[in-house]
DNA sequence: TATAATAGTTGTATATTGCAACAGTTTTAA
DNA sequence: TTAAAACTGTTGCAATATACAACTATTATA
């Protein structure tokens, strides 16, 4: 493969990067900051989730997530719920609100991603998920490859 | 559109931007940070640029480039210049160590991509840079004109 | 039962960022 | 020609995001 393929491709992500921060940020703008947005959404996915999970999927620092969850605790968004099966874990769910705020923020970035792909055709759209997917994957299954150390 | 089809975009998407920054972290451990690099990238892109112009093209606060840049300069790896027709604005360059951080973060990047992209067929990979900055470059339209206000 | 492992929290430190106020410098207008 | 406006970069301040290490509590294991 070309250097120069590269070079153009490395680009085209940072300015991709920089885009889908501002569209994040704004957003987001439903009261929520972008690490809270992100968790939210996650926890949307898999409906229930420890502290652990959640770090895990998100590939953060537990300690950071926690802080996080704290917040969308606070702010009602999310429950924390102790198993008396097993008292040290916590299971993390969506409150109403939390639900509700998600598909706020569900509507505002569907809309945006509607309108910024509606420059491509519908088979331009399936392959570029396709191709991005396949990629991702690769990334991910190689990041976690190379965690040999404990 | 389907909404289905969306929101499976934008779960790839969020796992590619998180696998990028993780990419990122480790292949700028350069000795420079994560804006750092950027930074330098877009002064390597550019060869010669104001704080304002790189405020511009990261799309970052001049007050936030303007800290970048301070570091960089004190770490000896960008130049800046007061050009005497213009004293208010500064010129900055890389400097040899400057160039030399660059192409160390350029190879790293470069093999990291070379070596993730391999799953896909030269085909595929052209086809991913075409559509990826087909979309970007319309997000990019798209920000901008919205910015009507001044 | 004593020790390991696990789950989450808290202390601390650092980086990144934006907004607002500011200080020079240059351009424009009266 | 001078006063006002516009531009360029810096600094003060505050918020957010993050990781690592140390810690507490709980559960599993040897």
């Amino acid at each position: 493969m070309e250097d120069e393929y590269i070079k153009k491709l490395r680009e085209v992500i940072r300015q991709f990067e920089r885009e889908l921060l501002f569209q994040n940020t704004e957003s987001c703008c439903s009261g929520v900051s972008l690490a809270q947005c992100h968790t939210l959404l996650e926890l949307e996915n898999k409906e229930k989730a420890s502290v652990t999970e959640l770090a895990d999927s998100l590939s953060l620092d537990k300690s950071t997530v926690s802080r996080t969850v704290d917040g969308l605790v606070n702010i009602g968004l999310v429950n924390r719920n102790i198993p008396s099966d097993n008292r040290r874990m916590a299971i993390l769910s969506l409150t109403p609100t939390g639900t509700k705020t998600c598909s706020d923020i569900n509507s505002l970035s569907n809309e945006y991603f509607s309108e910024n792909l509606s420059v491509l055709s519908v088979k331009e759209q399936k392959e570029l998920l396709r191709l991005l997917k396949k990629i991702t994957d690769n990334m991910i299954r190689r990041r976690k490859e190379c965690q040999c150390s404990p």
